[in-house]
DNA sequence: TGAAAACTCTATTAAATTAGTAGGGTAATA
DNA sequence: TATTACCCTACTAATTTAATAGAGTTTTCA
């Protein structure tokens, strides 16, 4: 399932990729237009700063603002940063690899061999999508 | 993430799959050979049990077997079973749809057009695999 | 026939994660 | 210099997950 974090974090990088200008936006405009609670998009927000996607301005006119263009900014970074890993078991990550320390071999278990092709089809959309494709 | 209880189901049906015939295999054999805790495993036996993919024979020599071969056992079925909702987000469940609160419009969400992607790719790696396919 | 083997079921719990809430602090701009 | 708006820490309620405990029932085989 997908967490709120990473919903709000899309929902709100695809609101600024939609405005006209690179002018700052506010926290309280985009919780407003699309229903979040401000607080929590705010910490929201604070973390795609610290990770490169988003820039701040402080005081009177400040707000967020992206720092890429929205074609520039691939879905398979944003999901990696708000959601964590893609695959949906470690022993199948490409970032955040680690052993299951049930499973006594890697190659001969099935549910590694499923969740392989899952992580490969979820990254291959990622991939193909891109901030302004998933903008309407 | 993926659930334990849908990576030990996973791996029972593997297990059973694997076996030469058809005769029923304790629920303690399995725990011990797939390092599972034997009263969880027993939980999602009764529960592959109750949606028609095992069958169970009670007293000595007893246990459990599968209803059908592993060809005929797809994974979107399983995954359904073990794991819920295929999909990330219940906005573009197939089987278990429902609306987002926060969503004024489905067909303009970019979380939406995103996820259905994602859910579909998925369904593609789960249809083209059985049971049969990911025991090695 | 009776005892052991093995499944069945209910209830409880511990740990982890998620989704927020509260509230004060700090920096920048008009 | 006051206001606006970001920045940061800490706490908490709710939910889900992953078990655990223990009693009960059915079946089979000796």
């Amino acid at each position: 399932m997908l967490s709120k974090k990473t919903k709000y974090g899309l929902k709100a990088l695809a609101y600024l990729a939609a405005q006209p200008d690179k002018k700052p936006v506010q926290i309280s405009e985009i919780a407003e237009n699309e229903n979040i609670s401000q607080k929590f998009l705010e910490s929201i927000l604070l973390s795609l700063r610290k990770t490169g996607f988003l820039g701040s301005k402080k005081g009177k006119g400040g707000g967020y603002y992206l720092l890429r263009t929205p074609e520039e900014i691939s879905m398979t970074d944003v999901m990696r940063v708000l959601e964590g890993p893609i695959a949906m078991v470690p022993c199948v990550s490409l970032n955040f690899y680690e052993t299951c320390d049930d499973c006594p071999d890697e190659h001969t278990c099935s549910v590694h061999k499923l969740m392989l092709q899952v992580r490969d089809s979820a990254l291959d959309v990622y991939r193909n999508n891109t901030l302004k494709d998933i903008i309407s």
